[in-house]
DNA sequence: TATGAATGAGGTTTCATTCAT
DNA sequence: TATGAATGAAACCTCATTCAT
């Protein structure tokens, strides 16, 4: 609690927290891909060249993992956008960086794995869960909202149902990104992101 | 011996067919909504009040019954589009209708299925599924080309790229169906039409 | 119990125990072929060209098929031999008789299925099949005491031991017939029985 | 750090070998005595004090080890008459010891299973395992026709047939011997070998 | 920290059996 | 007599998890 007391085992060991960072995101990186339930410890293991049982030196259950996961993911979803809300950039740009976020953030894994596996929480986090959506959700509208303010949304903007598409669009994109190279990554991150801003009936 | 009864082989076939259906719609549901690896046999079991076993008097596996629904979740897809194109509805119309089938049409848990568990089926047989997801993207792809050479959409369209965030945006929008009433939902699906055809700045 | 209400049952209906014996001995066959484990009463009702559960008509439980099927198997198996020595034919050419009735006999499926299956048999029924084998053993040996009597064997012979080797060498047969056409069946007999009699040093 | 230690991955290896092979023998002593549909994995694992699961550690599937035990006993069949061969043997000692090694054998298990349960293995081995067979009655066949060459045999002997015979004996003899105490299985199978050479009218 | 071996709960699947038609 | 649909027990198998080393 005090100072002292934190300090040795958050900061003493940065190593061990490096290594866990790795497992974690080797976590996410696999349940995005696979799925929480088709995605098995081994999975996770093949992929950080280590045995399954290992892990459970740096998570307590399987669940527990997907829990953190989530946590993170959903917060980082938000908190991009909060950023952005606060830095007050320009909409156009604003919806084009949390699109980007989105999909090629450090912790897009993490987010994809919220965006489909939360669901699959003990009953008690769920809501918790939900609130972390319904906030990243909100805060699509208050961008979309501001934008209407400041004369770079036309008013008649539903923003509530645009804020959800935009979640939707994006969640549903992921899947297209992995055979793709990098520099084809972001050309279409940004078309998509155009996509949203004018539709296929815009210039 | 009464008229009812002169074709018992010819008539009860349909009764067993129509029971087939039943099963495969119930799993398809079941898939859509948990994902292939969480949904148990169990769980479809207890949506048609039977026994896991006695579902195997209809399909060979899980597997099975899951490639079964991909492969008509597949088709489905494709040949609503193709028959939009057939009858060369305006392409407005063409598009709304498209999003209505893949999130409110009668197998919309097929495509759903479709959609995200077909990378689950043995390698053999992902290469066809994939071939039928690309018939689906060209189709869009199609249906927007032409609205370019009508002159309803504009010639700078990335048709390629609108073709998928098409279906990157119903994909991703089918999680927020669920919990909504039917009159909501239509709404919502006339809703998403619109922002994917004039974007957030559009009118 | 009195003859007119036993006529009726057991005589009245030809035609059903007709039909029992066919299931009966398509039973038999299956269980010879494939083992009572691995034999399923879809295989049986299969080879009937009728479904499972008409099978139940005719016995209670695949069990209790293989009980009777044992029971016949284990009887006929000694029978033959009580008449070949009631009739006081030769020796040699009993030993060649008691051979072909194991390996051609009507009921040779019977037998090969009390050989290998009746231990699966209820805890309480198996020492009654056990005792049927012992008598098989016994009738054997029988017949070559008599063989020794009436000097048509050497006095020294072991026929306990022969007596076990005849069964042994029946039972391991019997999977080196069914490849074999029906004359070439007779000629193999033939030459086993031949060798079970002067071994490969003999003549 | 001390010697035994100085090889942890080449000593390791052996352990895990040793206990492979304790695995196998199990499974094949069960599937010997039982047959490969009656055996149930949890017949195994009781056998060995562990739980059913647990095998899954070792094998791939039940289907996996019939298959292994199989090759081994189908392979080891034919090594040992091989061996006597090569080692020219006189044809009566050979005998004996070719019939012994199938019923006192250290693979005997693995010998019976083969004989038994090799046709339950899936379409695409089983003519591998076909082979194996062919192969250990061509080498009885060759070992009797030396004893011919040699004048050990008569002329006349059918060596097909007393090959087929051969095996049919001592496979048929294998349930003859599990109640018998040790002692007694060595005069038994001294008979057996007896027997086949001089046949029941011998001296 | 990491591993190899094992556990046990739970999932898929098979199959003997039942029963209304 | 026969069938088609369903049951439920038991089998095979997977996998998250534990623990001695």
């Amino acid at each position: 609690m005090s100072e002292t007391s934190v300090a040795p085992s958050a900061a003493a060991k940065p190593r061990q927290l490096r290594r866990r960072r790795e497992i974690m995101d080797a976590a996410a990186a696999v349940f995005a891909k696979k799925g929480y339930h088709a995605a098995t410890t081994r999975d996770i293991a093949d992929s950080l060249g280590m045995q399954p049982g290992s892990l459970y030196y740096y998570f307590e259950s399987k669940e527990a993992a997907l829990e953190e996961i989530c946590r993170i993911g959903g917060a980082e979803f938000g908190d991009h956008i909060e950023t952005l809300l606060e830095t007050d950039t320009p909409t156009r740009e604003a919806i084009r960086s949390a699109i980007g976020n989105h999909l090629q953030g450090d912790r897009r894994h993490y987010v994809t794995c919220f965006a489909h596996n939360r669901r699959f929480l003990p009953a008690d986090v769920v809501p918790e869960m939900n609130r972390l959506a319904r906030r990243y959700a909100r805060l699509w509208e208050d961008m979309l909202r501001r934008g209407i303010g400041r004369g770079e949304l036309p008013a008649g903007l539903d923003c509530r149902l645009a804020a959800t598409a935009a979640v939707a669009l994006c969640n549903g994109a992921v899947p297209y990104l992995e055979p793709k190279a990098p520099d084809e990554i972001n050309a279409f991150v940004n078309g998509i992101a155009a996509l949203f801003m004018t539709g296929v009936l815009g210039s």
